[in-house]
DNA sequence: GGATCCTTCTTCTTCTTC
């Protein structure tokens, strides 16, 4: 029974062409024989063969469900990490409803505009190699969901690629993303330096330039690139990609790379979290002078077709800074 | 000078039947 299911969950999981092939075979047959003569059912039995449709069926389908999934996968790679689900944590509430704004600072709209960009590099060495960090806390606090996904996802991968392959490609995205913010980094330095300069762009990164070309147009006034926050009371930092205004209003904006179109807000995952986690640290930091109440995601298409920009207004900001929170909480309870 | 850090990404039950 265990061997049966083993084949029926590696063919639905990982290879669902090669489990269906057998299926369609044991379908076909009858109907290949002599689809223009008779009816093809007529030389079947099909009182035994509905029982045997239902058996297939009810196995295949209750094999593909997450729940088995996880049961099977529990069994082969033990327990994944017990968390709170989601639909428990949307309800939840921040233990401290630490506010998103420093409300003593004066609005944004009253500070000049700077000429240059600022960039405060990340600086571990004063005091704060025990200060957590944006993505550390969003990787250690993903819901059992996210994981089992996740995992399920690289096993896949691994089982098409083999184990080295998989680092390849892990490599190349991780390098595609890096060349891709050091592209725009190098383009909003040079915007703010020398406007009438195009940089040349390394051929890896074209496509994405190309791809978030239409939004370049619409952002200016650019005050922060690639630079540190920590938020002052809460404790942890991070690294906004950049602090401009969209459509003249200022965002704290996050450059993504992806294979995958994602159309919608839903499909960038925690990246609005992320967002809002920023965005408040720089509300709570000293050195930036000024309020960002809005964010945006840009996600870039290598092959050049339009990039999408998901817009967070300050009402979604709010709603992602308490999940942040909620995250920030579980964080702290782990440790 | 080596080690570590922050990032860079990756996920979302599924089929028919002309």
């Amino acid at each position: 029974m265990f061997i049966l299911n083993r084949v029926l969950f590696v063919g639905g999981i990982i290879a669902p062409q090669t489990a269906s092939l057998p299926v369609m075979h044991f379908f076909a047959c009858p109907c290949l024989i002599s689809p223009k003569r008779n009816s093809p059912y007529s030389s079947v039995d099909s009182e035994r063969y509905s029982s045997l449709v239902k058996a297939v069926m009810s196995s295949r389908v209750s094999s593909q469900t997450p729940e088995t999934l996880q049961a099977e996968d529990e069994h082969i790679y033990g327990p994944v990490v017990k968390a709170q689900m989601p639909t428990h944590t949307e309800r939840r509430v921040p233990k401290t409803t630490h506010p998103f704004f420093d409300y003593e600072r004066t609005p944004e709209i009253e500070e000049p505009e700077p000429e240059t960009p600022v960039r405060i590099p990340l600086n571990r060495g004063q005091g704060r190699s025990s200060v957590p960090s944006v993505t550390r806390v969003l990787q250690q606090t993903l819901s059992p969901e996210q994981i089992f996904y996740l995992e399920r996802w690289k096993r896949r991968m691994i089982s098409e690629l083999g184990e080295e392959g998989f680092k390849e490609y892990s490599r190349n995205i991780f390098r595609q993303g890096k060349h891709f913010h050091s592209a725009l980094e190098d383009y909003m330095t040079s915007a703010a330096t020398a406007p009438s300069e195009t940089p040349e762009y390394p051929p890896e990164v074209q496509g994405y330039m190309e791809s978030i070309s239409h939004i370049l147009e619409d952002v200016g006034a650019v005050r922060a690139i690639e630079s540190t926050v920590q938020h002052e009371t809460l404790n942890y930092l991070g690294i906004v990609d950049c602090v401009a205004r969209y459509r003249g209003v200022l965002c704290v904006i996050d450059w993504k790379t992806s294979e995958k179109p994602k159309p919608f807000l839903s499909n960038t995952y925690d990246n609005p979290v992320q967002v809002a986690a920023y965005a408040g640290a720089l509300n709570n930091d000293k050195n930036y002078k000024y309020q960002v109440e809005n964010g945006l995601i840009v996600v870039a298409y290598k092959d050049g077709s339009p990039a999408h920009a998901h817009q967070l207004n300050s009402e979604l900001m709010s709603e992602y800074w308490r999940a942040w929170l909620l995250r920030l909480e579980d964080f702290t309870e782990q440790k």
